[in-house]
DNA sequence: CTTTACGTTTACGTTAACGTAAAGCTCTGC
DNA sequence: GCAGAGCTTTACGTTAACGTAAACGTAAAG
């Protein structure tokens, strides 16, 4: 066998998706050391399957893994991840749970929205500065 | 003397804009505390005047103040803001640092393309989370 | 059989961004 | 003149999110 055991699941339909990753598969395709994947499932973010001691990740881990970096990219903390993550299945029947749920999910959205009006004006500001500079620029080529 | 030496500078004019803040004038207004935007100053974010001892925030401080809790809202680091408010004014008139800023503005305008797209496909997201949650409320009701 | 490559757990170290005293000035109202 | 409010500096403590290293297991390759 061609070392590919220790790799992806061999994959026996064309060549669409694993079925399953090693932690250094995630790690690369993300960029993303092996300690920061082992330290979110430590945090309760992902938990894989295993293989006597070994992690295999299903294709919903590596979804969640995207989430946690998307929530990173938002400046969210693990802990607001994970709630976000929480938030994808409204299994915690309990009604007084669900109102709370949604509680947070409109406080979420509401949060996006300041960054996107952060986001907004920032943009413009960028366009500002760079026409500064290029003025700035000029003036120096210009002599 | 009715105790309004301490607090903001009299404004000669109508009540527009104060012509100087106390640091706990800034942060009662911001909701931060006055450690948090001694720290700011201590990583060179902010040099406000002083009286004897005492700091004296102008108007500029301020805006300077805004921009900071702006960046943290959107993920920045102190560094991370701080460059971007050093972009504000291209004194830096040696051409070649003009060229880096112009990368660099290019750089974080291409950073919050990819936040925007992560707000984007989260709003989405949570909508669908609102609308499983109240199928889910409608079902522990209906019984 | 030994090297090489990958995986594991355990544990101490590090950085950013403040929090939290402690100890001391300096006005202002009473 | 003294208490109190608000300012100052100095300094040690804390949390999050990993980094880094040690010490070990296992399986394929030469």
């Amino acid at each position: 066998m061609k070392s590919e055991q220790r790799k992806s699941e061999a994959d026996p339909r064309g060549g669409a998706e694993p079925a399953s990753y090693s932690i250094s598969d995630l790690a690369k395709e993300f960029g993303i050391t092996t300690r920061a994947i082992r330290f979110y499932e430590d945090k309760g973010l992902i938990s894989p399957a295993r293989r006597g001691q070994t992690r295999i990740y299903r294709p919903e881990d590596r979804v969640r893994l995207m989430l946690i970096l998307r929530g990173k990219r938002l400046g969210f903390s693990l802990d607001e991840s994970r709630e976000i993550i929480d938030m994808y299945d409204p299994e915690h029947g309990n009604v007084e749970q669900l109102q709370r749920l949604l509680q947070h999910i409109e406080q979420k959205r509401t949060q996006l929205q300041q960054q996107l009006r952060d986001i907004q004006s920032l943009m413009g500001e960028l366009d500002e500065a760079e026409a500064r500079t290029r003025a700035s620029l000029a003036k120096n080529k210009e002599h």
